[in-house]
DNA sequence: CTGAAAGCGCTTACAG
DNA sequence: CTGAAAGCGCTTACAG
């Protein structure tokens, strides 16, 4: 493999020279740049990175460390649309001119240590770590020393993140409800231990009390287990309660939920809108768009996240950051309409079909 | 940071006895190895791999190419479960002690060359290259001097690759509906153009043929467009062509497509399972466990595929090829069966809640 | 605008 | 079982 030494010789000039008209970090004459290039050409060159880092003392590797990818799935789903969080933080290390590393868990917890030592061995810059639901999470104390931020989760010790903005979400989605002519709300939630639960809770309250409308509390119930076990159970009576507050719209905590939400219903001849919405959370397109009628969810944005996640490590590694800027940053995003939800007032505008507003 | 010159001073050996007890590359005497032990420890000294790949030319670092990730939604959904392969892959790499590299063309061949360029920077050993779907590709020609395994794909120049079985998948699915008493067997497949459409219907037949049931021809219909657009109203047609040919069971191409059909029938009143049985391929859990009742599908084996494809790739760099070994290998998979499928005659055995066979 | 020398931190090749 | 010397392929620091 040709090195900087043959090219600098085919080109008839020092290594050196090569390495500037590579780097562009200082000028360089405008025929041996030519020369240089058609050297470089010729001869396949390829830099090393490895000599490149190991001189430089800069790797331009960005570790991102998740269970995510890969959960056993004992108690949660595969969050698998957090691979548009890998691509959202490529996208933008990318554009940086450096690469990301990828290292899963498998869900369990005592990897962690092993990967994270493959990382310090690649001399990563900083380290992107990703939680698989939003979660409070204690990191490793040996992570001390490194550029990090933290993804879908946040620490005690105020480690800077980036979260999704559950509270702003389910508001958007209360609100717009409202404003499409429903008054009766049911909302059937995750475990209530979920950082995200009491969020959305409050995103809910907040919507009804900016229009004026009393919560009917009958009609919040929780309609997950944090383990899915006997879940349909729980969801079918759940579902029996809210249905007694006669409800004209059940929001779901995610869009699994809805689906089978979506089952029950039927199994109950409850059309779907006609006689009853039906709206979710997540925007699983894999889910929501091919569900029929085509299902109504917040949004969460996990690809807006894992570029702003990776846009602020490297404003900590390059020591850019702004001034006032806050260590928990929250990620707001729209609500995508589709015909799982009725617009019941006549006289409200005809917002219903497949438009998003934030 | 600690070198291993530090390291040697403070455990008073040379770095090369260092070095031997990091890499076990011979003998060393106990004692020694517990000085050197204890200084590395006391030091917290981390190997730089950049430096041993400097010295070794061997880096350790497999990449792993992938439109997959993130494909840009115009023509395909995403196909978020192929993370899966991501998982398998790393689970092999992980344990022959070398380190995965991911790079995402976000969907834009054009992006291909830069990320292979990266992976040249830093002298990947080897490739796996995904595609989203089943399909034929045509690799660039600058990758013929690296060994590759192809994953999800193949080559007209046979690249060594690995596939799913879709053909003994769509057997093993159809041969268990006989076997349950379904003898009129709908299918809805993927466009004709397809790798797997053909595939399937050659399985489909496969089964037919064993059980000595003529195939209805009219039972046989496309489901799914190219493109999504207008992708109900298809569906719509072709769901009333194969009911007009009387089936008891409807095979979908995809577990997304199944999900539609659910909710196409229910619009029609009729009930899963007690009037029609429906079936799907993938099992995207994310879908197949969460509608109601749960979607038998016949499962796309990503984990596995992703194994394997690291697995031969090890072999290729390692030049362990075993003598009569195929480039082509196509992975198997059960059939993961579920509540969607109704068990027809009182006579076959009860095998119809949640069991997976071969 | 260009170059000569040194050094990043390991492992190789050799010697004992 | 252990070590001294050299070199992997770049960039740094300096000089001109």
């Amino acid at each position: 493999m040709a090195t900087i030494y043959d090219v600098a010789k085919a080109a008839g000039v020092s290594p050196k020279t090569v390495s500037r008209v590579m780097n562009g970090d200082a000028p360089v004459n405008q025929a041996t740049r030519e020369a240089v290039e058609q050297a470089m050409l010729a001869l396949n060159y390829v830099p090393s990175s490895a000599a490149r880092t190991m001189r430089s003392q800069r790797s331009g590797l960005i570790g991102m460390i998740t269970g995510a990818i890969s959960t056993t799935h004992q108690f949660e789903d595969a969050g698998l649309p957090e691979i548009y969080l890998v691509q959202g933080a490529q996208r933008v290390i990318g554009q940086s001119n450096r690469t990301l590393l990828i290292a899963d868990s498998g869900g369990q917890a005592d990897r962690i240590p092993t990967l994270l030592q493959t990382f310090r061995e690649h001399r990563v810059e900083g380290i992107l770590y990703v939680a698989e639901y939003h979660r409070e999470v204690t990191l490793p104390a040996s992570l001390r020393d490194l550029p990090i931020v933290l993804v879908n989760c946040f620490d005690a010790a105020e480690t800077p993140c980036i979260l999704p903005d559950d509270e702003g979400g389910q508001f958007t989605l209360v609100d717009g409800l409202i404003r499409r002519g429903h008054q009766r709300i049911a909302y059937l939630t995750l475990p209530e231990h979920q950082v995200a639960c009491g969020l959305r809770v409050a995103g809910y309250h907040r919507a009804h009390a900016q229009h004026g409308i009393a919560v009917d509390e009958r009609l919040i119930q929780v309609g997950a287990l944090p383990s899915p076990t006997h879940e349909f159970d729980l969801l079918w009576d759940a579902l029996d309660r809210v249905l007694k507050a006669e409800p004209t719209v059940i929001c779901c905590a995610n869009d699994k939920m809805a689906m089978r939400v979506y089952g029950l219903l039927r199994d109950r001849g409850v059309a779907i809108p006609q006689q009853m919405s039906v709206a979710g959370y997540d925007d699983y397109r894999m889910i929501a768009e091919h569900l029929h009628p085509g299902l109504t969810s917040a949004v969460l944005p996990y690809a807006a996240m894992g570029a702003r996640a990776a846009d602020k490590l490297l404003r900590l590694i390059g020591g850019s950051t702004k001034p006032g800027e806050p260590n928990r940053e929250h990620v707001s995003a729209p609500v995508a309409w589709r015909d799982s939800v009725l617009t019941r007032d006549a006289n409200v505008t005809q917002l219903n079909s497949r438009r998003r507003e934030t």
